[in-house]
DNA sequence: TTGACAGTTGAATATTTACTCAACTATAAT
DNA sequence: ATTATAGTTGAGTAAATATTCAACTGTCAA
C-alpha cells in the first residue's frame, strides 16, 4: 500500500496494477469523443428518430406525428443529431427532409442495434 | 395531407411514408433496452472504468485513485454498470475486485471504441 | 400582399442524473 | 473487544439535459 499522490479519499492498494493501467488510459479528449457518440444514441427519442430515418427519409412534421411530439421538440433533437453528424437534410419548399448522414452511420447504428438483440 | 389522429401540433404531410414507417417501429420496451445500454456507456466516468477494467481487474480504491474520485462516486457508477450487466465482481477479505462481465461485453466495448477512431 | 403553415431558435421550466456527504456493514489486525 | 479500513447505500445537492412556450423566418397559395 502506498500513499496516494492525487486527490482521492483512500489509499492505493495495488500500486503495480494502478501504474500499469495508468499507461493504458487515453487522454480526456479521446474519452470525450467516445462518450459523445454514445450519449447521442443513448436517448429514446433520438434512437427512434434514427430508426425511423433508417427506414425512410422524413420531414419534421411526419416525425412529430410518428412520435406524438411537438415539431419544436423534434427539431431540437434533430439539431443534436446534426451536430453529431448522424443525419443530413435537404429542403424542398417549406419542407425539410431528414435522412441518415451516410452509409457509415447507417452501419454503425444497425451494428449497434444488432448487438443488443443477442 | 391528412388530419392527425394522435397528439401533435401539426398535420401529417406524407401519410404513406408515415404508415409504412409505423409498421417498422419496435415497441417501447425494445427501444428502452437499446438506449439503456448506450446511455450506460455514454458517460465519461463509466467508459473510463470499463476501459481500465478491460486492461486489468481492479478494486474500488484503485479505481478511485486512477480517476481521482471518491470511493463513493466510483461505487455508485459501478452499481450502474452492475445493473447493466457490464461488470462482475469477486470479494476477497475487505476488498472487492471488479472486472468486465464476460467476453461478449468485452467485444461490444472494444468494437464500439474502434468504430469511433475511424 | 396577406394569411397559413413548416421549421427553427432562445429562454424558461421540468426532469434526469452525477456526485457529495454522512451513516452504515463487513472484514481484518492489534 | 476495539479500532481501522474497504465498500455500500440513501438522501440531498448540483449540474446537465429534454421539453415547453412564444416569437421568429422563409415559402407557398389565394
Amino acid at each position: 500500500m502506498t500513499k496516494n499522490e492525487f486527490y482521492c479519499d483512500c489509499t492505493i492498494i495495488h500500486s503495480d496494477v494502478l501504474e500499469c493501467v495508468k499507461t493504458k488510459m487515453l487522454d480526456k479528449s479521446e474519452f470525450d469523443g467516445i462518450t459523445k457518440f454514445f450519449k447521442t444514441i443513448g436517448d429514446s427519442t433520438r434512437v427512434q428518430i434514427l430508426w425511423a430515418l433508417y427506414n425512410h427519409e422524413m420531414c419534421v412534421c411526419d416525425l412529430a406525428n410518428l412520435l406524438s411530439m411537438t415539431k419544436s421538440a423534434i427539431s431540437h433533437q434533430l439539431r443534436e443529431l446534426r451536430l453529431a453528424n448522424l443525419v443530413k437534410f435537404r429542403k424542398s419548399g417549406k419542407t425539410v427532409y431528414y435522412s441518415l448522414a451516410d452509409d457509415h452511420v447507417t452501419n454503425l447504428i444497425i451494428n449497434a442495434l444488432n448487438h443488443i438483440k443477442e
